[in-house]
DNA sequence: CGGGATCCTTTACGATACTG
DNA sequence: CAGTATCGTAAAGGATCCCG
């Protein structure tokens, strides 16, 4: 795929995984909590609220494999502390990533009537024949 | 969840899911070819190459229920044609999205990189234990 | 051409239990 | 505290067949 006039370098093949990894619920909501700050294992668990303790380690696991997520362990403090920040690639991702996320907050009223409005009218409506 | 100094208005309950649906992989890519022009079912799915028909019907349904793409069928014509654009409201998702591709092809290459780094040494991998 | 319906495989994810 | 390992379910997604 190619973006015609717009011109994304390179193959939209290698971008759009890492688009739907950094575009992924718990990495995107990870990122941004992290862009406050570095913060340890549980109180990432305590911010984010609705993220399962597996899917928070599975997901900082693979941001710290892209090299956006730095994990750092303190043995000697007491208890043993591990914290999490972003690294400077990281970093880079929290303006467009906000950006993004402005824009659903901006925008999911409309979005939900959108739906709702679909969904209603019967118009499209498949359930009730 | 909050966000602390940067405020994103709202819950994040409600901007999360929109968030995963816009930055969803199929989505995201639909709305970027579609930021070119309106297009033609086969059209997009040549353009996106490697969608399947099934998810690419998916994600267009979507898309229409959110009021970020609009459906139009020209039953007139010879063949009949069905033809996909953007909204305005969708017009307005291609900024932030756009922006968040280009860091993904801006950064690809770094990213692949670490993963293969976090990979390769042996440190972390669990596979040659 | 532009899909809908169905089947089947793969992946994501949550719950639970155990460890240093 | 900060995880790992395992299990079972639900959702995503591809392949295929069929229709107007």
């Amino acid at each position: 795929m190619k973006l015609g006039h717009m011109s994304v370098p390179g193959d939209c093949d290698r971008i759009s995984p890492i688009l739907s990894h950094v575009g992924n619920k718990w990495a995107a909501l990870t990122v941004l909590v992290l862009s406050e700050g570095p913060k340890r294992y549980n109180q990432l668990r305590r911010e984010i609220e609705t993220v399962s303790q597996r899917m928070l380690t599975v997901t900082l696991r693979g941001l710290e494999r892209d090299g956006l997520v730095r994990r750092e362990v303190f043995a000697e403090r007491m208890p043993p502390q591990v914290e999490y920040s972003l690294t400077p690639l990281g970093e880079t991702l929290v303006q467009p990533l906000f950006a993004l996320c402005q824009w659903s907050a901006v925008n999911c009223d409309a979005i939900e009537r959108n739906q709702a409005d679909y969904d209603g009218p019967g118009r499209h409506a498949r359930q009730a024949g």
